[in-house]
DNA sequence: TCAGACATGTAATAAGTTACATGATTAG
DNA sequence: CTAATCATGTAACTTATTACATGTCTGA
């Protein structure tokens, strides 16, 4: 299950184009589905490609945009999507420097340490009210689903702020009772 | 900051072969920053290459096992290590297949949905259970920010589990929970 | 007219995952 | 003696990211 499937998937929510696929994942699933341009735009061009999606170029009122490109689903798409969804492994899995970053705080500048922990939360906690203020922008007609899955965001950000503001003493306090002095090695096992 | 740094930064807890990195993550680490060996020897070996960490073969009484290979930083590597954490830009991504399987749910035969709701449930609640009862085998020697790190671990798995356990039911049910009373969703299946 | 949002795409690169391939040691 | 665990490594493959490249429309 890849950028492709993700975009057949916004498309069962009605027509689009990569712009609006990337909006649409910015607005409330790119905490859990990262993508960008570089791997929307493929994605939309390979299902249309297969079949598994129609292109037609924007038309009626809003359209006046330069060569937009609309996309919808066809039978065959949602069948592929369906298929997919039903078999596929899912995963989850973070990949996070940041996390790394803390792991070894105790090599990192503490101005440096203070500065990186400063912005992610604040990074955090204006997509928490960003979230919280609109579930999605555009219409609420979409399923429950993705006011779950936003619910679950929101609460993951909540969570992440709440620690991160109350345990940071812990990484960011100068020393450690006195480890220096002794170096022990470690004999594993 | 890619899995080279992690492995790099893993060695300033001590030295360590590659079994013994993948071992750690693991143990802890692993929710933020998953690794297989295909991804570890590689970096162990290229570090290696560069000056970064030494290798020996393993010796004395634990070392019975065939063609182990340890590693230990260098002064070099050290300073490596340090630069790329004072400079890397913290990114912080999740690649949750799981997620786009709920947030497509409706499309999801309910017998898969909820056997992937509860495979995951079972998968964190382990984890969680592993978790709590050893913070990390082996010694407890590891500076702070390892506690640090996988508290936030253990605090988002049970933020996760508790909302997946509480607000499932809604995009369970096979109608539409909220208002209007005689709206039916089609069967999937 | 100029900045900023809208809009699309490609090619080179970087990166990790998967599957393959091998073999030793220890506990039962 | 056999299964599980320990232990390492490579090569092909898949994938996404980055940087580049282009152009329109709207409002200030």
């Amino acid at each position: 299950v890849d950028v492709r499937t993700v975009c057949l998937g916004l498309l069962t929510f009605g027509e689009a184009s990569g712009y609006d696929i990337k909006k649409h994942v910015e607005a409330g699933f790119s905490q859990f589905f990262a993508t960008g341009f570089g791997s929307i735009y493929p994605a939309l061009a390979s299902l249309a490609d297969e079949g598994l999606a129609s292109v037609r170029p924007a038309t009626g009122a809003g359209a006046g945009r330069a060569s937009r490109k609309v996309y919808r689903i066809t039978p065959a798409g949602r069948t592929a999507l369906r298929s997919a969804l039903a078999s596929c492994e899912p995963t989850h899995r973070l990949r996070s420097e940041f996390m790394a970053l803390l792991y070894f705080s105790q090599l990192v500048p503490p101005a440096r340490l203070r500065t990186v922990l400063d912005t992610q939360l604040a990074r955090m906690q204006g997509e928490l009210a960003r979230m919280r203020r609109t579930g999605c922008p555009g219409e609420q007609q979409w399923p429950g689903s993705v006011r779950f899955v936003q619910g679950l965001g929101i609460a993951l950000l909540e969570t992440t702020t709440a620690y991160l503001d109350s345990h940071r003493h812990l990484i960011e306090t100068p020393a450690a009772p006195a480890r220096a002095g002794r170096n022990r090695r470690r004999s594993a096992r």
